[in-house]
DNA sequence: CCCCGTAATGCACACGTGTGCATAACATCA
DNA sequence: TGATGTTATGCACACGTGTGCATTACGGGG
């Protein structure tokens, strides 16, 4: 139904070759040809097809991002950061969720693969170490964001854990606390590990022992809420003064639960968080937190992409995150 | 370079013809050629090229999405309703942003024409009027959420903002409240005109008298403290006990504002939001909002985009906010 | 033995675009 | 005038898939 080159081409009185010549700038064609064909390209309204154009170049400037769901906050700004640079390097991007579970998320990129994405992206990937098998059959370039399976992979963009939760802990160090809890995440394993091992390097380097009871880890299941009270249970039993959470939502759920109980922070317990989302900013008191250049991020990993469709050689990031310090913690009181 | 029918034919000995009646279970083919030919398929891990089929199909199964920003907490949820949607019907979605820059908006819908798209999904449009005149040209349904300009236009999905507002300011009146101010956004004209008719309306069902100098209009290009504080100057000056504002980062505004001047909230002044976002749960006191059932306005958009391209009719369609009622909000103190 | 019906498969084209090569008209030069 | 070069255009094919129609083989009935 749309208008092709062979409608123009009818209209024209020539073949459908000049037409597509004159429309792009093929020298061979007369300049006075070129400019009859390109006003009645305009004036019949022709758009060209992507999909043709596509299936010619074996090539579709497209790419594909997996996230897990549009719920989690992460995610969002990372999409930013990928639409952006696609949009710019005149990529189209596919968006579809996984919603945490494996077999969607196999299924999508299978999805994706049908429709023939120069590349595919995929956040917060359970299953990373499986695609570097997987990708001997389809011929796709894969990105992860932070993955969060151990294992063999091809190309990966991540936060430094690491850094950024040593960063916490050290600015909760300096603030003079030494009885600090950490509270982690299950279902995150791999950047769960790290986060721990950076809040362990701060703890070391500062000559401070690790006692393994102040490591806690909440139910996933439940919800930030029930998290929160049950987790403060247990640190009210520990007699810490300071937290470093694994991320904000965590952190939150405890503040919360603080509330309730009548804890004041940041004066009886002092409370880091890690991510740095929206509400971080709007909490009372205002979340401290690790901030996590999630736009950054995207920007990175479509990059990476780039580079990767211009046969370049590629090595994997990691980006570094810096300390937002609120309101949520003080010095412990004596 | 992926495996396509033809080399499945050579490596079985056949015509192509047989392969795609084959693998797509065509009653012709012997079952023993069909079990023989699919084997292979699946060996060789042949995957079907989705452009080439949208190339003889005329049709993408695909849809774009346009939104305004990432950064924008209301344009998340429905993105993951329409996704969802889509997903689930077998379409795969284009996302895009517009960053509120009508000519973006034009160049994104531009770009998912010519990449034949089924339909168009577009959120806060700034240009709704403008598609109904160009849409004769590019033969595409256009479903507009939340269209946020007066004007012909085809297809739209809409939030109620008047029985909202009006809900918001109802439960104020039925706190005991008699001077209730409206704080507005002058940057989305056609949803701040409803729900400033829904508080009018909520005002004269209850007898009460409208006073133009309770509606206030804070400068939009100011970030939300700034904004915060300015309103709250003037409000303070008009001895209201109660505002109902526009949206929820208004009224996050506008409630810090308080803490810094020490206005106790809801003691002093009772504040309800719209939209409810995430952070709306999270501040102190939590946000008395009107909730915006985002994610359903996504699954509404894309359930008319699957019938309209099923051929049926459709009508605009809006849907009903409920009230949250959280901690903003209180009697009058007297 | 011939005709016809049925089963199984292939040929050729279509979808919209881009490109190598051939073709045609015309100018230039020896 | 004939050979060569230049300019402008068209033919035919390719990309991967699906389908109408033709073709082939075979079996059964008269």
């Amino acid at each position: 139904m749309p208008v092709t080159i062979k409608d123009i081409a009818k209209a024209a009185g020539v073949s459908h070759t000049t037409v597509s010549r004159a429309l792009r700038g093929h020298s061979a064609i007369s300049a006075e040809t070129t400019a009859r064909i390109r006003k009645l390209a305009q004036e019949m309204g022709y758009t060209p097809s992507a999909v043709a154009q596509s299936l010619l170049a074996q090539r579709t400037r497209t790419i594909g991002l997996v996230i897990t769901t549009t719920a989690d906050p992460f995610t969002v700004q990372v999409v930013g950061g990928v639409e952006y640079v696609a949009q710019t390097a005149g990529y189209s991007v596919f968006l579809s969720s996984s919603h945490n579970d494996p077999d969607r998320e196999i299924a999508v990129v299978e999805t994706f693969h049908r429709r023939r994405v120069d590349a595919i992206i995929v956040t917060s990937s359970r299953l990373g170490s499986l695609y570097k098998s997987r990708l001997d059959k389809i011929q796709v370039p894969i990105v992860l964001i932070n993955n969060q399976e151990e294992g063999e992979y091809l190309y990966s963009v991540a936060v430094d854990d690491v850094q950024g939760a040593q960063l916490g802990v050290q600015h909760l160090i300096e603030l003079g606390h030494r009885r600090i809890g950490y509270v982690g995440l299950t279902n995150r394993p791999k950047s769960n590990r790290r986060r721990r091992q950076g809040y362990e390097t701060a703890m070391k380097n500062a000559g401070l022992p690790l006692d393994p009871s102040l490591i806690f880890s909440p139910i996933p299941d439940h919800d930030i809420f029930e998290r929160g009270h049950e987790t403060l249970e247990q640190i009210l039993q520990r007699n810490v003064t300071a937290v470093f959470c694994y991320n904000d939502l965590t952190a939150i759920g405890l503040s919360l639960a603080c509330r309730d109980r009548g804890i004041a922070v940041p004066e009886r317990l002092s409370i880091v968080g890690f991510d740095d989302i929206d509400a971080a900013m709007y909490v009372t008191p205002p979340l401290t937190t690790v901030h996590q250049p999630r736009f950054e991020l995207g920007q990175l990993a479509m990059e990476m992409v780039l580079d990767l469709l211009n046969g370049q050689e590629v090595q994997d990031k990691t980006v570094a995150c810096h300390l937002e310090v609120r309101g949520s913690t003080a010095p412990p009181a004596h």
